[in-house]
DNA sequence: GACCGCAGTGTTAACGCTAACACATCTTAC
DNA sequence: GTAAGATGTGTTAGCGTTAACACTGCGGTC
């Protein structure tokens, strides 16, 4: 009996499985990959032997011999906000669904440098594509110059035709939100907007001033803050202190904004809906237990993370026929508790 | 002039770099590593051409020539919670800062197959160890079973000295939360506890109950529920109807159960916290904003990314001289609005 | 009945990197 | 002045996989 050859590693090889089986290791490459010239005894017993063994391929390996690989990268912010930590789970759900592995990696900032490495990072560690989440002002070129060379999609920015992109229609979700307040008899409605950086801040209080506009209202008051409770409910203090309450509704840039709000609104003795009516965006499933139940325009991240992903590999398999795709999803308004009809008088 | 060799891929390799310097790749491979045994001034020769050239070393090849990774993979389970979201929030941060990649892997269901199988998936994937959160009651032994042969650790469960873990004291925290409400006064201090196959449903429980029992109380009415808002909202909306409030607090398992909860009383007409006192768990960053304000216990979540990543990044190294290491977080009570004394009468 | 073609299999050479060893050259010790 | 060791560098052989080509039979064609 030959002793067995000794081996570096602890796991099994194609060798290991070519050897019990009595053939070459390139059949067993064949099975596995399904390649089509195998003589179905041949297949029976190789596959038997792989599940007999418990053979797993070695991935990197496999990465290194052809340069395809079934790792997906995602470059997010490191924030803790309901739309960027659904939109992971989303995504690595979607990922995971359609047989690949999701690697991720979380930046502060999004500078072109910083996309750019972390881009390098994930394609360095086998991704063979990359959806990027830029949720910060930038210019399509610069994100084209940075990340051109590699098979990418870009989230909640627009490509306009430079790279495949998907995102919300934040100026069309801010306008809906706000028309239902003019709606409902409001005049004089706040704005609390989410930090500049931030793409979603600019389109949403666009969204909300054009509602204004083309009901011909003066803006109400407007303020910019971080996008959180504690954010909200700053800005909403300083509101009630400068205007004494020179306002009678809200539209709040995100749905921690509002709940922080509606604290600070009910801390200081207003009542909501009654004195004031206060609207939220995102849809965070939380929203319609606040207190009251919060109006909020509803973003569907599932879909955003299902679409993205499907182009991103189109884009990997090189099927780019149909040049850029784009898609652009429309925030619906839930209506709830948290808004109502101005009262008279 | 002899011609380039061609290259299949576009990317550098180290005889790209060593060509470009005059040096063996063997050099450049000591470069990148540190290694002592090169003279400084190569050293910086070959430094500069791989900062002027870009070359950057592709990690698959090096996995497969010294099967070492600067991979981490996280398994997880898929949801929405703000635990299980932050958690990895945090592990990704501190990983990048150690400097490694993070793999995630999200499961449905935690049976001990799924959970090899996905440990497999990642390790396949050239992950050098990898961090499980199992938030399922399992037995130790399965888990060292499934997982022996992997560099892990385990997150919110105990490894009782069979693997390394980290995790909350579940217990503890719910014991503190609900000896806050008999401190208050309250005698019928009803449950609203997440559902079964989570051990946390488990644990806190038990710290509701012995918190009663040592105060020689009778445990008020409880429920199960999903942990979510629609889950407190319900089953407090159950608790309502079927005891006609014969309690004065609600212990919530989880902060969104809280809200739902707390939706659910002053949908009822039942003020909180003037009728009813409520307290939460997990400590979510909203909850000081909710109305009222709520009262919670706080897990730190960073605090358990942060330890368990050393101690990973420590079994990879081999470094398991001082055995499992353990470590157990203790939440802490924070008082807010939505619990107050019980009222005379 | 010699020849082509193809199905099924094996052999060999990458992929890009690191480890181990081999080889010069330079010190240092006696 | 020579041996022994230290220092810097190059050479070679893998890691586990797939791609490309080479080989063996067998059935069919003229």
């Amino acid at each position: 009996m030959a002793a067995l050859p000794p081996r570096k590693t602890g796991r099994l090889t194609l060798d290991d499985v070519a050897q019990e089986v009595g053939v070459s290791h390139q059949t067993v490459s064949r099975v596995i990959n399904d390649h089509p010239r195998v003589l179905p005894a041949t297949r029976a017993r190789v596959s038997a032997a792989i599940t007999r063994l418990g053979y797993r391929p070695n991935r990197a390996a496999r990465f290194l011999a052809n340069q395809r690989s079934t790792v997906i990268g995602l470059v997010t912010h490191h924030s803790d906000a309901y739309g960027a930590a659904h939109a992971l789970l989303s995504i690595q759900q979607e990922v995971q669904r359609q047989g690949y592995t999701l690697m991720t990696f979380g930046l502060k900032t999004f500078g072109m440098p910083e996309l750019r490495q972390a881009t390098e990072e994930l394609l360095e560690n086998a991704a063979a594509g990359v959806i990027v989440d830029i949720p910060y002002e930038v210019r399509q070129r610069d994100v084209q110059a940075a990340l051109g060379h590699v098979p990418f999609v870009a989230l909640d920015v627009d490509g306009r035709g430079l790279f495949p992109s998907f995102r919300f229609d934040h100026l069309h979700g801010a306008r809906e939100g706000t028309r239902h307040l003019v709606a409902m008899g409001h005049r004089q409605i706040a704005g609390i907007i989410g930090e500049k950086p931030w793409r979603a801040a600019a389109k949403r209080r666009q969204g909300w001033l054009s509602a204004l506009e083309e009901a011909g209202l003066k803006p109400g008051p407007s303020v910019e803050t971080a996008w959180t409770a504690a954010g909200g409910y700053e800005a909403a203090t300083g509101l009630l202190r400068g205007h004494h309450r020179k306002f009678t509704a809200i539209f709040a840039a995100n749905d921690l904004i509002a709940l922080g709000a509606m604290s600070a609104l009910q801390g200081a003795g207003v009542r909501v809906p009654d004195e004031v009516s206060v609207v939220g965006f995102d849809g965070m499933p939380e929203a319609e237990f606040f207190y009251p139940s919060l109006t909020t325009v509803v973003n569907d991240f599932d879909v955003l993370a299902r679409e993205s992903l499907r182009s991103l590999l189109q884009v990997i398999k090189g099927a780019e026929s149909t040049g850029p795709l784009q898609k652009v999803s429309l925030p619906k308004l839930v209506l709830r508790a948290s808004s109502r009809p101005m009262r008279k008088g």
